[in-house]
RNA sequence: GCCCUGGUAGCUCAGCUGGAUAGAGCAACGGACUUCUAAUCCGUAGGUCACAGGUUCGAAUCCUGUCCAGGGCGCCA
């Protein structure tokens, strides 16, 4: 069993053995382990392997039950064990197991996580917003849930590659730049470049519905394009240098960060070999002028892989961007996370992939559209809210709440703590409802600060580092390190017990793709923590319960953080 | 028509790989700041887990059907 083995780990190994030993259980492969309980008055933890296999061993679960606890030695770590209910088995830990193992998670770096990525590599494909038009919010679950992922694997030691897969290529091109030469205003693009070629585009979309002449030039430049025509090239160029430094102001005040910029285009030289690779497989087919892939034996419905023009479609490029990530990277893993809309799209790729032995491990996380309580988002509808605009008005409530609370703070330090606290919010609403859940956006909701929130959990860090700077005023010459942990009161041991299941929420969290069972974890241990805060006193308690609060109060601060920055959120020692 | 989701407290949402009495925030009501930061804590109230069947020791959770809502289904990505 590895160093910081958990002891969810430790117990579900021992009661696997155990059974096996005290009943004849053959080749059966149901789950001997133990899980959390729900309740605290059952215990810590509890097995259900007695009413499981009350069939196979043609017993009564509370008989089965009572000759495990009879039969087996318990581990030095449990304190007690009994027997409840229909034949649940309970574990308490010891108090002392317990303090020992929060004093030993002191000394490791991951918290007890166990670095099941090591030596792994995933490629994590996120945000991915197109060329020439601005972000909105529809764009930051995407990119928020994307990077906790991201972040998620890469504490567990995988070696990540955060790929953002722009959309830089396709018809819309044409009329941006036939577009730009008619209508630009340099100044305009000078000051708010992806704003005016938003204008831009629509200008020239609308031109183009009226007058056929202007479509038929913007066709011509886009086929100059793709010929590589240097001027129409250079311009596009400078749109897609444009857009990603636009981008990246948004991506630094969310603290995003990507290894890779490849838009759909660095792709496109592959997307003629394959078409023959599809055709070669006897996978595609022509029907209607267009090249098809029938996918009706797999259940579904079929798959265009080349338009009846000639031009190459989204099922292709994914394709070819796959082929072209397995040569370059090996990856073990691929993962999209995209909105809900891009289901069927991506289940058909994954199994033409499949088809012509592509055969990276490709996994689609998608989640709900967002909308607005009376609508979905629409351009023409003009309730599209900036994403720029969203995180200004987070900031500057937020910073509205720290004039308020912390007047004497100098104006520095107050708009860094708006800051952290005003994206952390807009992040954590995110991220803590499950992905696949529709979202409906409300301010409210997007920039809460009270209860389940980013700003309870920071002021609860802030809290903890005010109580440990206070007590190294205090007493300058203690060392926390030779005093040891103790787990005495009811509050401190719900706290530990806490705190030793964070690798579990880790774990789940990234296997199941979902950060806001991280959320959940956090909030619950910082809901504990204040809890414990208000009802004990620790800097007036008495020497060694003194010392022994403020390590689990360090203990508590270094989870927070942690488990806050794998989300993207930021904490500050002082709020 | 077919496919994918969702429907849980007044509102917004967790819980869904089956476990014991279904949870939280907001809103409501009642308490706690001369005290380690009240963005907090403690308490009260609030539920036919859409509906109907089924599976089993046990169902909010799995299966089937119905209703309601959102999304997708040949040249947008």
């Amino acid at each position: 069993m590895r160093e910081f083995a958990t002891f969810e780990e430790r117990l579900s190994a021992w009661t696997t053995e155990a059974m096996k030993s005290v009943f004849d259980l053959g080749g059966c492969d149901v789950n001997l382990g133990v899980s959390p309980t729900n309740n605290d008055k059952f215990g810590d933890y509890q097995c259900n392997a007695a009413m499981v296999l009350t069939k196979q061993l043609g017993k009564a679960p509370r008989q089965i039950a009572q000759e495990f606890v009879d039969a087996a030695p318990l581990p030095d770590f449990v304190s007690k064990i009994d027997i409840a209910g229909p034949g649940f088995i309970n574990f308490h830990l010891s108090n002392d197991a317990l303090a020992a193992h929060i004093q030993a998670l002191e000394n490791d770096r991951y918290l007890g996580t166990e670095q099941v990525g090591e030596g792994k590599k995933v490629i994590i494909d996120y945000s991915s917003p197109n060329v020439a038009k601005s972000m909105h919010i529809g764009h930051i679950r995407s990119t928020v849930i994307g990077n906790a992922i991201d972040r998620l694997y890469r504490f567990l030691g995988y070696d990540v590659i955060a790929d953002n897969h722009l959309g830089d290529w396709g018809t819309q091109f044409g009329l941006m730049l036939v577009g730009y030469r008619e209508f630009v205003n340099e100044e305009a693009l000078a000051a708010s470049p992806v704003e005016e070629l938003e204008r831009i585009y629509v200008a020239s979309y609308n031109k183009s519905k009226e007058d056929p002449t202007w479509r038929d030039l913007a066709k011509a430049e886009l086929v100059k394009l793709q010929q590589g025509d240097a001027e129409n090239r250079a311009l596009w160029e400078k749109f897609i240098e444009l857009s990603i430094g636009e981008f990246n102001k948004i991506y630094d005040r969310l603290d995003v960060k990507f290894d890779l910029y490849r838009g759909e285009s660095f792709y496109n030289d592959r997307l003629p070999k394959m078409i023959r690779t599809l055709e070669e497989k006897g996978l595609a087919k022509e029907s209607d002028g267009a090249l098809i892939v029938d996918l009706e034996e797999d259940g579904m419905p079929i798959c265009i892989v080349r338009k009846s023009d000639g031009g190459f479609n989204y099922a292709t490029t994914d394709l070819a961007t796959v082929e072209s990530r397995i040569e370059e990277f090996d990856p073990d893993r691929i993962i999209y996370v995209t909105d809900e809309r891009q289901q069927l799209h991506f289940r058909q790729f994954f199994t033409i992939a499949e088809k012509i032995g592509l055969t990276a491990n490709l996994v689609h996380v998608w989640f709900g559209l967002m909308r607005l309580p009376e609508a979905t988002f629409s351009t023409r509808e003009g309730n599209v809210i900036k994403l720029a605009a969203l995180l200004d008005e987070a900031e500057s409530r937020a910073l509205e709440m720290v004039k308020s609370s912390s007047p004497d703070m100098p104006e520095e330090q107050q708009k860094d703590l708006a800051k952290a606290i005003g994206i952390g919010a807009i992040k954590y609403t995110d991220l803590s409802q499950n992905p696949q859940s529709l979202v409906t956006f409300t301010w409210e909701k997007a920039l809460n600060m009270e209860g389940n929130s980013a700003p309870y959990l920071q002021y609860a860090y802030a809290r903890i580092s005010s109580v440990y700077d206070k007590y190294h005023a205090q007493f300058p010459d203690s060392d926390l390190s030779k005093c040891s942990l103790k787990i005495e009161h009811e509050i401190e041991r719900r706290l530990a017990i806490k705190l030793s299941r964070f690798p579990a929420a880790v774990q789940a969290a990234a296997d199941n793709y979902r950060p806001n069972i991280m959320t959940d974890y956090l909030y619950d241990l910082a809901q504990i923590y204040s809890s414990f805060y208000q009802n004990v006193p620790f800097l007036k308690a008495e020497e060694g319960v003194r010392e022994s609060r403020i390590r689990l109060c360090r203990s508590t601060a270094r989870t927070l953080k942690q488990g806050l920055n794998l989300l993207g959120i930021e904490t500050r020692e002082r709020i």
